[in-house]
DNA sequence: TTGTATGCGTTATCAC
DNA sequence: GTGATAACGCATACAA
């Protein structure tokens, strides 16, 4: 036998597809008596959907795509978790669309995403603001971004950790601890986290009355971390005061430290150090390493609920939420 | 205007649906003069195929689901990230799975994936092994195993780094870098890989003719990592000769190695350790931690391989690949 | 070379 | 409370 149908069904319980078709979705008005009959058949035969009907007759197909640069980064692994988590649970399937920073990548997925018909769309991170009219089709996808800026924010929910609170925290905690010329370490393309983490720096320094200047406190890194080293070096031998590096994520954060360490510089003795995303490593390094956490299971549980919400109304399209972060101070700051 | 549909297109040049049909697909005849009427009204009108009825047409779902236990550990990520990036060349979409290592969530999944009329299943690692029988329906889905045992071979293939090598290799390196009495660290439930990698442990040691003493030479480790610090000195007190430490990934090699530096045991001078995975934060440890690097830009292109392959012919069921891994000595065992 | 007609499995409308 | 049937968009067998 083949896969059974819902037509099979209704043969074998002596009954119409339609009213198969209610007791599945039970909707409608069937008896006491049908309902039992058809699940016992159902039972018996194994009998499963067929999404493709479902979805062509409905036009929804139950599942929903997640745009993000990637995957093997600690933060955006954690959220995509989180997210198919959530979604499993209400019987979405999760789609994920590595773009790898490609716009052209990206472009493509959103292509073959809009031809499967998804109905929702949750995009992460990235340096360019994302635009919807990139679709093809007349009415739009609904989507919501989680730090990444929206080329139209009315089209949109946005969600992100409030990174200029973290960034302010960590920065005010390397003054704490005896820091008078803090620097930061980030790389030379910003994504919107990116920028509201350099605000929070630069804030937490002019409240504590210390000038910002842009070429002796602001550490420049190649986003695939060549040429570290050298790019360390120079900037020491430039600004020789530096005691405390925030840098804008853990992998910065380690790199810079090991490397310090090399150059025989102490950590945290001579210049503190901390991360942000608070990863796993964090507790294995030595010295261990002090870090911002991101409250993945709320940014996830929020994108989620916002996205869902949007598939039925629109009312909260233009809304902006920020999630809080936690400090987590290790040995390598104090 | 609704999305357009094939009639549409058909109505606006002025030809059927059935030639409509042919030209997108490039099947059948057709004058070259239609094919390009046909394409100008497509390029104009943005038209997209619907899959939703393409599927259900040629039962076909163009997507195919990735079993994995946790895609936030690196390797699986990396994995992951590789495996879509090669089926979405191909054109097929990837519907992630997280099974977070419950068989409930598997079973779960399973049933929608095949609800869904998914082409294919790529499955990563696990403990269990697995069993394509609890899918419900007739007609079994293509699937092949990396670094998951399957129940029956006959029914897959399976593709894995060589653990047994990269174990061997790593353990002689300790040898011959002075170690006389290496333990192998790992958690106490075992995936086939980790099974592997305790053999190749094992034989290294045989070789150079040094006696496994199963109590003595490993260290087991809790998944969660929960007190750690206390096994690791109720081992060290128990197996005080200890001077190498093979640690079944990288992750349980970074926190042990942390854990030894604060009891003031030197790594690598008293105590080399060696991991397993290549993680990125081994070059950013102090000291930076050696390791076995797995193939994953191999392993996905020949699971990916494989899969399309056997969605054409069964001819390769019950192969078995084994691909290479490669040693990547560091500061910590030298 | 092209068109007509059918059916894939489902839901929803309408009639009974 | 239940059944018959149209429609979703597409590919294809068969006709022309």
């Amino acid at each position: 036998m083949a896969k059974y149908s819902i037509k099979d069904i209704a043969q074998l319980a002596g009954v119409s597809v339609a009213t198969v078709s209610r007791v599945i979705n039970d909707n409608g008005r069937f008896s006491e008596e049908t309902r039992k009959k058809v699940l016992a058949i159902i039972e018996r035969t194994g009998y499963q959907t067929n999404f493709s009907a479902k979805n062509l007759r409905m036009n929804k197909s139950f599942s929903i795509g997640v745009l993000v640069p990637d995957i093997s980064n600690y933060f955006f692994a954690q959220v995509v978790q989180k997210i198919e988590e959530i979604l499993f649970k209400q019987g979405y399937a999760t789609i994920i669309c590595n773009t790898a920073r490609s716009e052209e990548k990206e472009i493509a997925y959103l292509q073959m995403l809009e031809s499967k018909g998804i109905d929702g769309l949750i995009v992460i991170s990235g340096a360019k603001s994302f635009d919807i009219q990139k679709l093809k089709g007349p009415q739009k996808i609904p989507f919501v971004c989680i730090d990444r800026k929206p080329r139209n924010k009315s089209t949109t929910i946005f969600i992100g950790s409030n990174h200029y609170q973290g960034a302010f925290e960590a920065t005010e905690h390397l003054l704490k601890n005896g820091c008078q010329h803090p620097v930061i370490a980030m790389h030379t393309t910003a994504t919107p986290s990116g920028v509201e983490r350099l605000n929070g720096f630069k804030d937490a320094l002019k409240k504590n009355s210390i000038f910002f200047d842009d070429k002796q406190a602001s550490l420049l890194l190649d986003p695939d971390h060549t040429n570290l080293t050298d790019t360390l070096k120079t900037f020491l031998k430039e600004s020789p005061n530096t005691d405390g590096i925030f840098a804008i994520n853990d992998a910065i954060a380690m790199s810079l430290m090991s490397n310090l360490l090399k150059m025989g510089i102490k950590v945290p003795k001579q210049i503190k150090v901390i991360g942000f995303d608070d990863t796993p490593q964090d507790n294995y390094s030595y010295p261990t390493l002090s870090s911002v956490r991101q409250d993945t299971e709320t940014i996830a549980t929020t994108a989620v609920t916002s996205l869902i919400s949007l598939t039925k109304n629109t009312n909260d399209l233009g809304k902006s939420i920020m999630v809080p972060v936690t400090l987590v101070p290790r040995d390598s700051s104090i």
